[in-house]
DNA sequence: CGTGCCCTTGAAGATCTTCAAACGCAGTGG
DNA sequence: CCACTGCGTTTGAAGATCTTCAAGGGCACG
C-alpha cells in the first residue's frame, strides 16, 4: 500500500470528513488493484460491486445495448471513485467500467464497505452527496442528448473534459487523454462519422488540432459559441 | 394531518425500516400542501429543496432548455417521493415538479430533514438506495436515448407507464392519466408529431386506442417487440 | 515491411423535424 | 341553443440532419 494512501482517501468524495485517524482505519481496510489499458474493472451483471478510489489512471464507466452499442456515460480519472453508490445501496453495479489508461485503484469490498458505513455514519451522507451530483450531471445530459443537436453536444463534451482533464498549453488547452472518435461519438450519442465529420470542420475553422492523438481546443471560446447555440 | 399519514410514511421508499413510533415523529415534522393541476411544486433554481412525499396526485419531474424546450424525467403518482435527495445532499433541485394532476403532499423541509436524520440515520441509507435506483433508470434511459429508434423509445415509454399506472380493463391495459402528445414526445426526446404519427400507425393496427383521452393499450406484447427491435 | 487500427471522405438514403393547414372537442358566453 | 374560441390532435409535404455503407489513407507497432 503506497503511503500518501491515507492522504487520497481523505481527499476523496466518498471519505471526505473523516478524521485523520478514521482514514487510516478505513485505508487499511483497502485491498490495491492495479489494471491495464482495456481491463473491465466492474461488469453491468455484477451483483456485489465493490467502491473503486482511482489512484491512477482513466477509467469510462458505460452501459451496453442489447445489439452491442455501448454508451459512455462518464470518464474518470486520478482521486474520482465508482461503484459506491451501488455498494452502499445493495443494488448491481448500474454500469460497466472499463480503463482507458492503465493505472491502479482502492478497493472496498461490499461487506467492508458496509462495516466502515457502520462506523462511520457520515459515509452515507458522503454517498447521498455524491449520487446527487452525478444525478445532477446525468440529467443534464440526457436533456442534451434529447434537445440538442450533435454539433452542440460535441462541443458541450470537449469543454466538459477540458475541465476535467484539460491542461492549459501555449496555443490553447490540451485534453490529455486518449480520445478515440469512436469514444466521443458514444459520449455524444452519435456515430464515429460524425465526429469525425465535425472535428475535421473545427479544424478547418481552426478551432481545434489534434497533436500526436491528443485534441488541442485552440478557440474554447468558440466551442462555447457553439454548445450555446449563438451561432458558432 | 390524515390520519393514514403515518402508514404512508413507513410504507415510503425514503422511510422504509424506521420503527412506528419514529415514524409518527417523523409525521408529526411535516405539513401538508395541496397543489392544483399546473401548480409548480419544485423549481430548477430552487436553492433549498423539501423532500415531498406525494399523497395524491401526478406530477412530472422535468428540466428546461435554454431556448424554452423541456424534457420530462420522470412520472410521479401516490406514494413516490422526489426533492429527497437534493435536500440531503445540500445542493439545490436538480429539475423543476409541475403537477399534471391535482393532489397533495406531506412536505418535509430542509432543515427539519436534517434534524430527522440525525435522529434516523437509517434515512440517509434510503436516500443512497432511492439514488441509486433513479440513477439505474435514468442511466437505462440515457443509454435508450443514445442508441434507439423514436419507435422503440416511444413503445418502452408507454410499458413503463403501464407498469406504473396501468389498469387491467377488458380488452387491454388502460393507461389512467392525462398524457397529451406533448409531454409524451418531452419525455421520449422527440416531437409531438412524430408521436402522433407513431400512435396513429399503431392505432390502426390495432395496438392501442384512445379512449377519453386515455390511452388504452390492446396488445402490450406487440409493443414489447417493438420496444426490444424484434421486428414489430 | 506488412498488418491492424483509427481516421477521413464521398455518396446515398433513412429518419425525423419543421411548417402549414385543418379537424374535433370542450368549455364559454351571447 | 348555438356560435365562438382555444387547445390538443392529425396529416401532408418539404427538407434538414444524421446514419450507413464503401473505399481509401496514414500511422504505429510488431
Amino acid at each position: 500500500m503506497d503511503a500518501a494512501a491515507p492522504l487520497l482517501v481523505a481527499a476523496s468524495d466518498f471519505f471526505r470528513g473523516l478524521s485523520p485517524a478514521a482514514c487510516r482505519d478505513v485505508t487499511e481496510r483497502a485491498r490495491e488493484r492495479r489494471f491495464a489499458r482495456r481491463a473491465v474493472l466492474l461488469r453491468e451483471s455484477e451483483s456485489e460491486p465493490a467502491l473503486f478510489l482511482l489512484v491512477a489512471g482513466r477509467v469510462k464507466l458505460g452501459k451496453l445495448g442489447s445489439n452491442g452499442q455501448e454508451v459512455i456515460l462518464q470518464l474518470l480519472g486520478a482521486g474520482d471513485v465508482f461503484g459506491g453508490v451501488a455498494a452502499l445501496a445493495g443494488g448491481p453495479s448500474p454500469a460497466t467500467v472499463q480503463a482507458v489508461e492503465a493505472g491502479r485503484a482502492l478497493v472496498w469490498d461490499r461487506p467492508v464497505l458496509r462495516e466502515l458505513v457502520a462506523r462511520y455514519p457520515e459515509i452515507a451522507v458522503n454517498g447521498v452527496r455524491i449520487a446527487a451530483a452525478r444525478m445532477q450531471e446525468i440529467q443534464e445530459r440526457f436533456r442534451e442528448l434529447s434537445t440538442e443537436r450533435v454539433a452542440q453536444r460535441i462541443a458541450r463534451t470537449l469543454l466538459r473534459l477540458a475541465r476535467q482533464a484539460g491542461r492549459r498549453v501555449e496555443g490553447g488547452v490540451l485534453l490529455d487523454l486518449p480520445l478515440p472518435r469512436r469514444d466521443l461519438a458514444e459520449m455524444t450519442g452519435t456515430t464515429l462519422y460524425t465526429v469525425s465529420r465535425t472535428l475535421s470542420e473545427w479544424s478547418e475553422r481552426g478551432l481545434l488540432e489534434t497533436r500526436r492523438g491528443r485534441l488541442l481546443l485552440r478557440a474554447p471560446h468558440a466551442l462555447v459559441a457553439i454548445a450555446e447555440d449563438l451561432g458558432g
